[in-house]
DNA sequence: CCCATGACTGATT
DNA sequence: TAATCAGCCATGG
């Protein structure tokens, strides 16, 4: 599929996102350094993306929380599925779920 | 090419 | 822990 990114930026961030493992969450500051991006450029890429085969849903910001997205409520629900635990208030506990990478 | 926007981060208060 | 400020860089008009 052709339509997975319009820049390279958008495919390094999506490589990124698919390294992260099941059971796992990262920050956009993590999948940015990855890719060599700002990290709003990680948030701004994963709006644009629509390819399901993405788990851009393990993607959090630095609070441990599930960004601003109208299927929010969807992907707390997710994680969860996934064996990832949410705080009381629906923060994940980055210091025992953040993803180690180790190209960094 | 310039300006405004944005699923963010980190430091400081 | 929460709120505020400035920096970050790609995208679109």
């Amino acid at each position: 599929m052709a339509d997975v990114a319009s820049s390279d930026t958008y495919a390094r961030i999506y490589a990124a996102v698919r390294r992260v493992p099941h059971g796992r969450v990262a920050t956009y500051g993590q999948i940015a350094k990855l890719v060599g991006v700002g990290a709003r450029q990680v948030g701004y890429a994963l709006h644009a993306c629509t390819d399901p085969r993405v788990p851009w849903q393990r993607v959090i910001n630095a609070k441990g929380e599930v960004s601003a997205r109208p299927d929010a409520d969807h992907q707390r629900v997710r994680l969860l599925e996934e064996g990832v635990e949410l705080d009381a208030k629906g923060r994940v506990d980055l210091a025992k779920y953040r993803w180690k990478p180790r190209s960094k």
